[in-house]
DNA sequence: TAAAAAAGTTGAAGTCATTCATCTTTATAG
DNA sequence: CTATAAAGATGAATGACTTCAACTTTTTTA
């Protein structure tokens, strides 16, 4: 079955990547060229577009490579998250942001994500998108696993929730990577202010709570709810 | 002051606006050549590039001359808002999107949107994100205009929630120029759909409310607030 | 094992955005 | 009005992505 045809190809495409990976982030994107990509792979430029459609095709397939690292690390915090909302929540959150930056630089993020709204219909976009369904269901399926072992209340809708909440750290990814100067430590903080005021309104009553009058918890549910409105995005 | 030589090369700037316009609509961004607009606006390709430093400058001043029109509408009901809080934001909302292709199509939109994340330290980049800022900041300025009449609660900080307005039906707009199929009228009831619920949380009592105890008001709060939270993004 | 077929590689050629040295037009000075 | 200077227009040249007809290598056939 494996071939020497079949192992030179699979050999040339992982040399492709392998080149795109450390050029791109050395370089960045838009400065390398397929030239160089073929060089550094020892094949051809003509090569390159046989297994690669576009030089789009090529940053995307990195992208997905990171994505999906991303995705199996979430699945280590789904099986066993931590036990407070917040701590799980931000536990899922920060593990896709330290994650992000290992083979792709926010000038790389950029162009992905650029060439994404750019033609949402090409296979890419397509992709692009896919990929991100798939990170927003992963924070649902948290938030389920949550109200499961009753952490979240039961009135909240996992599938809606996670999606808001993807949302809401996609916007903020977008401007970390459109800052070249931020730190990872501060788009981490800023996430923070956002989602504990959402993990607080989406968590089950505390004890402390549990003690204090009805008047009382309608009039605290209300103003953290009102408070994160006014946070959020 | 008006010596021939200003007089010409105003009358070339215009001739080739009009044929971005023209010719962007018709063929898309990216069918164009920039010899395409020289012919049609009886330039070369060189003085093209006397007038914009790149394709991108022109698609820009493309959509910056739509969003001042859009701006331009927004004042005048700014200027006379409708009385219900509901009726005042889907107003200047839809005037938005009545407005939004009038010179740009959705392709134009979507290669404006990626050349702004592309390159957002670019003039063009940041020119991009400064009209965000001011359409956000009008929708503020509706939200306070609405403070004012008493028609929403003084406790609501408009900046903060015209901004998460503003970042909702940006987020929205964005799908629509993603989806070539989708017309304005679905645009248009899926912004009703998750304005109306914010709308309700932010504007002042009703009589019918004001009769009613302290406790229901709580508890009507805080369910609406929820559900808001539910359907948003 | 040798010939034929299939699969894959190659780099030169095509296309389009962008640049720049040269030429033309307009304004200014004498 | 002529000569000089300044401003601006021009299109051929450059550089990068992408395509494709010709060439090589591997596999299959007999």
């Amino acid at each position: 079955m494996a071939g020497l045809r079949e192992k030179q190809k699979a050999d040339r495409e992982r040399r492709i990547l392998q080149a795109a990976v450390t050029k791109f982030r050395a370089d960045g994107y838009r400065a390398v060229r397929i030239e160089d990509l073929a060089d550094m792979a020892e094949v051809s430029v003509g090569t390159v577009y046989n297994y690669y459609q576009t030089k789009g095709d090529i940053l995307m397939a990195t992208v997905t490579m990171e994505v999906e690292e991303v995705l199996e690390a979430g699945l280590a915090i789904l099986a066993d998250p931590p036990e407070v909302v917040d701590d799980a929540l931000l536990a899922l959150i920060f593990s896709y942001y330290d994650h992000s930056l290992k083979y792709l630089s926010k000038e790389m993020w950029r162009n992905a994500m650029a060439l994404a709204i750019e033609a949402p219909g090409t296979p890419n976009g397509r992709r692009y998108f896919e990929m991100d369904q798939r990170l927003a269901a992963q924070m649902s399926d948290l938030v389920a696993a949550l109200q499961d072992r009753g952490k979240v209340r039961s009135d909240i809708d996992p599938g809606l929730f996670g999606t808001l909440l993807f949302n809401n750290i996609n916007q903020m990814f977008l401007e970390f990577v459109k800052e070249d100067d931020m730190p990872l430590n501060v788009l981490r903080s800023r996430v923070a202010a956002q989602i504990l005021p959402l993990a607080k309104l989406i968590a089950t009553r505390s004890l402390a709570y549990t003690l204090s009058s009805e008047r009382n918890r309608q009039s605290d549910t209300t103003s953290v709810g009102l408070r994160t409105f006014v946070i959020t995005n």
